[in-house]
DNA sequence: AGGAAGTGCATTGGATACAATAATGGAGCC
DNA sequence: GGCTCCATTATTGTATCCAATGCACTTCCT
């Protein structure tokens, strides 16, 4: 689609971001096995680049490793998804914290100022799909990078970078309704507000609870699935088939890396 | 000195771990370039596992990475200790929260008693050597793992242990004091009775605070050498030399893995 | 028939050879 | 004398080869 590998110099670093991607994407069911050959020939490159990739995802946490074993895409139980938002939302709050201590640039007041405009204008216009979804989901991480930027905090950027919310996205369409994006938007604009005017315990607040609040739904989405499975003994790929039936065209096609 | 390395099965793993321990001993110089050739030949294996190694660190931040440049020691300005610091003080005060919720198990809390009455004895026996401070650093790591692990959080937990306290660790005999210790002793008591009463509240709020005392006094050391390095036009390497005068001989003679 | 040991295969771990890139030094030119 | 360009060299990036581990299947023994 986009053309975003100009800053990738090496093999390695363009398999790290294809995986991670794939990863990401939620394509690959729960404990499937990442093959090096196999992998290596889908991308047209040898093993090593591969082994690279994989072995940083792994640091990552991305996907699990079990040496003399390999690599398997990542399970997550309710409480590791639980776990995961409790940490983001205290690193969310501190970074809303250190944005309110240290206050907008011009710029940046201007550029949060957009992203709120556009949102607005596509929650208020009530119409809901899959495109809008997307859209929206773009908005909602640049704004947040907007505002992670404006605390000044590089550990705490490149930390909250580097943790995306896992392979969920499968996920998307069903966890973001209209109403919860609205909720979302409502906390954004005064997550900005309260910026502005320098009141630092309520940032923290708000920007904690705004991830409490948005997350809520999928983990207990997550918990129905976890339950279902141990009912009907089935897998929760199985299950979790069905909610994944959106366009995966879009990232078809990228076999090669160059 | 201890045989840690059972749980290690791949050269890999083995020369993560050398590494890790080197850049954390702060032997080496913020800068340095790290050689895989040397590296691979120091260690008495290949530049295969090495690689592995330094895409892992580099992964974690411990070290840098320039593409078709290679690794090297990571330098940390006092803006990027502070940030650190910042980051490790909202985790902390988390797990406290999360261990006060969950209260300690029957074992956790011997163990924790355990931990401080040894802790105690060493403090007010008033007398303060590198043998002593090393002590007081494994005790000190001790109990907040202990704490860590009464959170439940496994997510927490991983990311806490991931990001160690950087090459500090050289200046710990410079950056910890009898006085400062036995503050940081009293934190940890008031920690514990909080978390047993089960005041989540507080128990957030000491987390935090403990964390922000302790660092406090190497975030000014470092920025006092920062300053030194401005005027003097020296590198902080040379000024951070004087200071490192420790026994490093425990640590030599480990050219070899197998 | 059930279990245990052994054999063969698939896959990962490690070493080495080769290619590509960047840094360094010197020589030539302005 | 200084600057630029080119060539050489050192170092990283990639591919491939070999070794070692683990797993599954078979087979044999009880």
């Amino acid at each position: 689609m986009t053309k975003v590998n100009a800053h990738v110099t090496t093999r390695g670093q363009a398999v790290h971001e294809a995986l991670r991607d794939l990863v990401l994407s939620g394509q690959l069911a729960p404990g499937t096995r990442l093959n090096e050959i196999e992998l290596s020939q889908r991308l047209g490159v040898s093993r090593t680049p591969v082994r690279a990739a994989l072995t940083a995802l792994a640091t990552q946490d991305l996907i699990d490793y079990t040496p003399n074993s390999g690599y398997a895409i990542r399970t997550y139980s309710a409480r590791d998804l639980e776990n995961v938002f409790e940490v983001r939302a205290v690193l969310e709050g501190l970074a809303n914290r250190q944005a309110a201590e240290a206050g907008f640039s011009p710029e940046g007041e201007a550029r949060v100022g957009d992203i709120l405009d556009r949102t607005a204008a596509l929650v208020s216009g009530g119409e809901w799909s899959a495109q809008v979804c997307d859209r929206w989901i773009e908005l909602n991480i640049a704004f947040h990078q907007a505002i992670n930027r404006t605390a000044g905090n590089q550990r705490l950027l490149t930390i909250l970078e580097r943790s995306p919310l896992p392979f969920i996205y499968a996920l998307r369409y069903h966890w973001f309704t209209l109403d919860i994006v609205s909720k979302a938007h409502d906390d954004h604009v005064e997550m900005v507000a309260v910026i502005k005017n320098r009141q630092i315990g309520r940032a923290e607040a708000i920007g904690r609870e705004h991830i409490y609040r948005t997350t809520k739904p999928l983990i207990d989405k997550w918990r129905d699935l976890e339950r279902l499975q141990q009912q009907d003994g089935r897998q929760i790929a199985d299950l979790l088939q069905p909610l994944c039936t959106t366009d995966q065209s879009s990232d078809a096609g990228r076999d090669c890396l160059v």
